[in-house]
Order: structure tokens, then sequence, then C-alpha cells
DNA sequence: CAGATTACTTACCAGTCGGTTAGGGGGCGT
DNA sequence: ACGCCCCCTAACCGACTGGTAAGTAATCTG
């Protein structure tokens, strides 16, 4: 009774309507590539529904909010790195698998150059600025290392491997942050120097 | 004609104005903790203005734009570390040169909680992301010494100074990083530790 | 004591943000 | 053939952003 003239159309009439599943895919997809090329704050659904082809309130139908959609974005964007990273260490020996984890680290990111700032963006915007947390699986790998190559406990000669490997893991950033705006910049090269100076730290 | 009615003081009658050079101060310093509290993009205005006790617009009248404002927060921010690190540098030989830069930044960063979060910032918000010219210093320091050391030029046993300034200064954004959100974590061990990695790699 | 200057205030603006609401078109099962 | 449900649109919200316009009290200057 108060306003009910039939507005205009509800549905674009050229295009069929997607599958839910087929949606949220290709919306997680075009989320990661405008991350990748806005960061997250300036990335609005707005822009997000546009380059999907649909409105703002069809991208919230599927996930409820605009965290909900970048957090799974940052998910499909993360779970990539980690089987890549987790396959090339299982297959290196106990004693160049931190090697191997920086390598393939650095190597997955250098390929997926859309993947690397959502990552990047993750660990800023979101709570996993604990580093020391984040960087663990890498403390571990080298203590296994260490232990394969018959070297001592984890502080021999005042070596903290829990540190070490945050300042390994404050390399990787480095290496891929300069690979991001510079093109230049050989990742892959820059990588085994780490590695280099990883190797003399860790087998002296 | 339009409208005149005498509105509402223009002045808070009680505590006195403050001289254009101390009002920019005071602005300076609530600017550079807020931003080290919530990053640029998470302060306003209004909450600089607030934190100042005085109005938005007042804080615009200063400096025309925020922008303007952030800048000189940043710059006051810098150069203190500048200037402490350059000392360091000096007051240390030629050798001992890269160690001093990244235990006297580290130390600085420790010391001002407060302009450790808006130089970070500053370096992620701003241009210069341009990380291999930000360790540049790092990187003709550490040239320097390895020729005091009797040493080789830069590309001795595939070693790339830049890339190691890199990897070095990475290390120090992470171990400072690391400090902001770990109480319990000293920084300055961890920058020996760093040290210790990179004279290994410098001096082989 | 008059006038200009300095350091502000209130009020307002246009734009953007994430999020909500009401409804409607198209394909499906029956 | 019909009704229902899924996927979607248009329109709107309130909060917040940086920035502007106009006016005014205290202070300085002549």
């Amino acid at each position: 009774m108060a306003r009910e003239n039939p507005r205009s159309p509800a549905r674009k009439p050229g295009e069929p309507t997607l599958t839910e599943q087929a949606r949220r895919a290709q919306l997680i997809d075009v989320t990661v590539r405008l991350i990748a090329e806005n960061g997250n704050a300036g990335t609005s659904l707005a822009r997000i529904a546009e380059a999907a082809g649909i409105t703002k309130a069809a991208v919230l139908y599927h996930f409820g909010s605009k965290d909900a959609l970048v957090r799974a974005a940052h998910e499909s964007a993360l779970t990539g790195l980690v089987e890549h990273v987790g396959a090339a260490v299982e297959s290196a020996g106990a004693e160049r698998a931190p090697a191997a984890y920086v390598l393939s680290m650095v190597g997955y990111l250098r390929d997926h150059p859309g993947h690397t700032r959502v990552i990047v963006d993750a660990v800023a915007d979101g709570e996993d600025r604990r580093s020391s947390e984040r960087w663990r699986p890498l403390a571990d790998l080298m203590h296994a290392a260490r232990r394969a190559h018959g070297a001592g406990s984890e502080t021999d000669a005042g070596l903290d491997l829990r540190t070490t490997a945050l300042i390994v893991g404050g390399g990787i950033d480095a290496i891929v942050a300069e690979h991001l705006d510079h093109p230049g910049f050989d990742p892959l090269a820059a990588a085994e120097d780490l590695v280099a100076m990883l190797d003399r730290t860790l087998f002296p």
C-alpha cells in the first residue's frame, strides 16, 4: 500500500544466474585479484561486486559480511602456498628441509604474484602479526636439520633457533616485498643467498 | 543577511590558545602517538583533534591537510632514528660499522616504541616501499667493511651485498615487529644473533 | 582606545564505507 | 500449470572520512 510500483528489473536479463558454488568461487577469485592490486583497505565491496558483474547486495548474500569474504580469499590464497611448501619440504631430506622451505616459499610467491600481496596483506592486517608463531615450523625444521647433521642442541654457540627462524622469515618477507615492486629483481637468486647465510649459521 | 545569529562561543573560555609553534609540536606529538597505536589509516583527523583538545578544523588550520600532518609526523619520527644510527656508525670502525648500524637501529626502536610503528607505517604506506633503496646505506657500509677487512669485491663467493643488505634489513624489520607485540621479547639479543649471522657471511 | 591579526569554533559538505530491506524474475519439482 | 525457492536488484541507511565557510574571542599593534 505504501509504494508498490513495479521498479526496474530485479535481474540482468542477459546472463544466467550462477549456482552458489560457482558464484562463491568467482567472488573469491575476484577478491584475491583486487586485494592483490589494491590491498584490503583499498578494495570496497562495491568494486568487488562490479568486477564480478553483480551488485554489492548479492555479494553480501553469499558471504554475510566483507570480513567473511576477505577471510575466505586469504584462506584460498594461503592453502596453495602451504601445500606447495609442504610438498617441497617433505621431498627434501631433513638436513636440507630448511633450505627447501625457504626456496619453495619464495618460488611459489614468485610464480603466483596475485596471491602474494593477499598473503602479505593477510599477515599485516589480520592478527597474524605474531611472527614467532608464524615461523615456528621453520624453527622446527632447523632444529631437526641440526640434529640430522650431528650438531648439538638449540643453543649451540649462543644460537637461538627461534630467533634465527624469525630473522630468516624477515629475510623472506623482504625478498618477496622487493620482488613485488621491483620487476627486475630475481627473488630466487636472493633466496639462494639467504639459504647460504642460513647454512653458514646452521652448520658452522 | 542570510543567517547571522551569534552562535556559540568560538573559543574554549578556559584554556589559553597556544602559539603556532607549540600547537604544531603538540599535534605532531599526538599524531605520532596515535599512528603508533592504530596506524595511519586507523587514525582520523577527528581523533587527532580530540586527543589534542581542539577541533578538526583547528588541526587543518595548522597543517592544510591530513597528509601534511602525517608527513610531518613521519619526518619527526625518522630524524631521531637517523641521527642516532649515524652517530653510532661514525663512532665505530669501518669494520664494525654494519654491526653498529644494526644494533643501534634496533636499540633506538626498542627505546622509542612510539616512533617504531610510525616509521614502519611510513615505510609501508608511503612510497618508501623500494626496500633496496632503503637499505642501500647498509649495503655501502658492508662493502666498506669488507674492504677494511681485506676481503675482495662485492661478489666474493657468490655474495651480493645489496641482496645481503636487503635480507639483513628484513631481519631488522622482523625483530622490531616481534618486539612490538611480544613484550617479553628481547630485541637487542636478537639483533646480536643477526649480527653474528651477518659476520659469518661477511667475513668468511 | 581602534583596528588588524592570530587561533580558534560551529556548522556544513560531498563522498565513501559496509550493511539492510523489500521485492521480483527465472528455473525447478510436483 | 502452478507455486516455491534460489539468486539477485534497486534503494536506502547511518556512520565516518577529509575538507570548507563563516564568524568570533583574545591578543597584539598603532
